[in-house]
DNA sequence: GTAGGGTTAG
């Protein structure tokens, strides 16, 4: 009866009603639990339905020494990637006196490897040398694969050569490895070894070559290996066809993209989900916006994978507004958002300036059940830096550190930067002294902090300590490096790194280099030598270069150069405020009664439209200080009734009409929340007012400010009696009695 | 009953 049973059992549909039944029937006879394999055959089919409770319940009735049931339901748990519990069911196994058999020990060594856990993988090695059972060809081509997948090359190298049987399995494992690790050479010499030690390769061999040039970053030997694999007339299946298709997007070669499409359409590749989701990506990643979207509509597929990569794809065209209705739509149509989607969206926010939008989402995420991973951390982290947004930025800090990502190189180096930006300088370096590994991406975010607060010698020895440390500086580095120098008047010392960029580390000097070399000579009081280095550059000059030069002849009042740079600053900016208001304060410092009217002629030329209540105000402030200079002027009427003239068109145009009398409002309304004029971005300037040692920020909420945010600074620094830091787009300015220490106009 | 290849987020 039960033999007649268990044949009938090992022909079962895997379908659960039927497992069920077949349960009941063997309970009727008796069978279960007396009867060791029809009970763990019943066991097995629970587990391959992912019914653990079920499965383990059983296994508890198993009469008989016999590890079979074991093995059955490890397997299921790797199955069902439950890495973790088939590991413990495994030692438990153990400690019940089973030894560790063939069958099971490569089950054991796969999720070792999914893990991926070497010290682990390692005791399953030695086990298996004490259990005599270490030349078993099978769990050598596991410990193989272990080894590879836990980065450990050469231990994976020695077991493999010690291999006296090696199947097209363990070779196509190792040299899936090897390519993986990026060791194209040596990964294609042992694709010929293989081959004439009479070992053919069958599909997964080269799509293992494939795939693993892909990975480790080498596109063109993926497309090369397409191609040869093609010719020797292996077929171009969907893994082939989705990691080649990835290798293009690297490339952003739509010549090649466009003739894989036209092989995965005669295909009919394009339901397969991988396959659309890398043609996705890879139209997105050419600039193919509108081919993207095509192609994504034809299919009309649900599949969450596809959902990114044109998430993904929109974000990074700048098509962010597109992407978050696409990520809603998705949301509504009820496609199950995994993590990767809910990442791609804050990340899409996140550097479209859309900050409180990210934090929102983040949150959103966490109450639908989704959990952030190591790349969500460092997606979000650059909102809150931007917004200053510290307790956000701690409680990631804290999430990080609960889920054991902190020593991520992503998280840490964002962590570092996102402490930065909300003014705890002395946190960034904590967490950046923790670090067990960095990347120049690290280094680059702790100097720029020291470079934002002021910290010059800071910054440079950290610099040092870089090259101790065998970090190759980048572009980036000196961006941050002369920008820390120039703010500290080292005037020698960013020079000097100035030379060294380009001649120690041969990196092309960007028009941010440019931009740091003029503010740095132009605060020397070195203007002609910066306009000289103006006009030798490789690069066009862009705003922040004119703009360097313009606020430094406003520290040294050079009205010569103020103009020249002024003229190609408002070509280049014309809708930019603070430009004319740099200009007007020149012509003001220097007493030209005519300033006004020249400033009114080039705003009129420039057809400036926006925000024309920021000059105005200021113009009318350079009037007070000429009449405050000399009040017995012969032109003091004329003044006098401009003047009066300019405050009925502010009113006009719904400008407050004095500043003086704005900041007067405040003590007795509100005073968080100071209105004077229309100028979102530095709005988020003020909203980051520190104070100095680094207490907690507060922020100033809804605050709207026009070309006056300086007076109205150092109006709340007067005002509060204390001292206050403000970030600015990228450095901090520490304000005390209204004067600021850096030394710029402010 | 055991071993090798899949896309999309930093």
């Amino acid at each position: 009866m039960t033999a007649a049973l268990q044949f009938l059992f090992q022909r079962l549909p895997p379908s659960l009603p039927q497992t069920q039944q077949a349960h009941a029937a063997l309970l009727k006879c008796g069978t279960v639990p007396f009867d060791t394999r029809p009970t763990a055959n019943l066991l097995a089919l629970y587990a391959h339905h992912i019914r653990l409770a079920d499965a383990a319940v059983l296994l508890r009735f198993i009469p008989r020494p016999d590890p079979f049931p074991f093995s059955a339901l490890i397997s299921a748990l790797v199955s069902a990637r439950l890495f973790s519990p088939a590991l413990a069911l495994f030692s438990s196994m153990l400690s019940l006196g089973f030894p560790p058999d063939p069958f099971v020990l490569p089950v054991a060594l796969k999720a070792c490897a999914a893990l991926p856990s070497l010290p682990i993988g390692r005791q399953l090695h030695s086990l298996s040398l004490v259990a005599g059972i270490s030349a078993d060809p099978f769990i050598n081509s596991a410990l193989v694969h272990m080894y590879l997948k836990c980065r450990a090359v050469a231990d994976a190298q020695l077991v493999f050569d010690r291999m006296t049987d090696k199947s097209v399995v363990t070779w196509s494992a190792m040299i899936a490895g090897c390519a993986t690790h990026g060791r194209v050479g040596e990964a294609l010499q042992m694709f010929k070894q293989m081959r004439t030690s009479g070992v053919q390769p069958n599909q997964i061999t080269w799509n293992g070559l494939l795939v693993g040039f892909n990975r480790s970053g080498h596109p063109q030997e993926t497309v090369l290996t397409m191609r040869r694999m093609h010719s020797e007339g292996f077929e171009m299946d969907e893994v082939c066809i989705s990691s080649t298709l990835s290798a293009v997007a690297d490339m952003e070669s739509v010549a090649i993209g466009s003739q894989i499409h036209g092989y995965v359409i005669k295909a009919g590749l394009e339901v397969n989900s991988s396959v659309l989701s890398a043609l996705v990506d890879s139209y997105g990643k050419c600039g193919r916006t509108e081919e993207m979207v095509r192609v994504f509509d034809e299919v009309g597929s649900v599949d969450v994978g596809s959902c990114n990569a044109l998430i993904a794809g929109l974000s990074r065209n700048s098509r962010a507004d597109d992407a978050l209705k696409a990520f809603k739509e998705f949301k509504a149509q009820g496609i199950e958002l995994n993590v990767v989607s809910w990442t791609s969206t804050v990340a899409c926010c996140s550097q479209n300036g859309k900050d409180m939008e990210a934090l929102e989402l983040f949150r959103e995420m966490q109450a639908a059940g989704v959990d952030p991973n190591a790349v969500t951390i460092p997606c979000l982290l650059p909102a809150c830096g931007n917004i200053a947004a510290l307790m956000q930025g701690k409680s990631a800090h804290c999430f990080s550190l609960r889920k054991g990502i902190l020593m991520d190189v992503y998280v840490g180096s964002a962590l570092v930067d996102m402490y930065a930006k909300c003014g705890r300088i002395k946190d960034a370096r904590a967490i950046f002294d923790t670090m067990k590994t960095r990347n120049v991406v690290s280094w680059n975010a702790m100097i720029a902090g020291y470079a934002m607060h002021g910290k010059a010698k800071d910054a440079i020895d950290l610099f040092l300590s870089m090259k101790r440390n065998m970090q190759k500086p980048d572009s980036i580095t000196f961006i941050s490096l002369l920008s820390a120098c120039s703010q500290a008047g080292l005037t020698e010392e960013g020079e000097r790194y100035f030379i060294e960029l380009q001649q120690e580390h041969s990196i092309i000097a960007r028009v941010e280099h440019y931009a740091c070399m003029v503010s740095l000579l132009g605060r020397a009081g070195r203007l002609n030598e910066a306009y000289d280095l103006i006009r030798k550059m490789q690069v066009e000059p862009d705003g922040c270069v004119w703009g360097a030069l313009l606020s430094s002849c406003r520290v040294h009042n050079n009205v010569r150069l103020a103009e020249i740079a002024a003229e190609k600053l408002f070509q280049l900016e014309p809708e930019n405020a603070g430009n004319y208001v740099l200009l007007s304060n020149i012509y003001a410092a220097k007493g030209m009664l005519d300033g006004v009217d020249r400033m009114r002629d080039i705003m009129k030329n420039m057809g400036v439209k926006k925000e024309p209540g920021c000059s105005w105000i200021e113009i009318k402030n350079m009037v007070h200080m000429l009449l405050a200079g000399d009040k017995s002027h012969p032109q003091m009427s004329q003044i006098a009734e401009k003047l009066e003239k300019l405050s009925v068109e502010m009113k006009r145009l719904g400008y407050h009409p004095s500043t003086d009398f704005v900041l007067q409002d405040v003590e007795e309304q509100d005073k968080e929340h100071i209105l004077c004029g229309h100028s979102e971005k530095l709005a988020v300037a003020l909203g980051l007012i520190s104070t100095p040692s680094g207490t907690p920020l507060r922020v100033i909420k809804n605050l709207r400010i026009c070309g006056d945010c300086h007076a109205a600074i150092k109006f709340i620094s007067n005002f509060e009696g204390r001292e206050i830091h403000v970030r600015d787009t990228n450095r901090f300015h520490h304000f005390k009695d209204g004067h600021c220490s850096c030394g710029d106009y402010w």
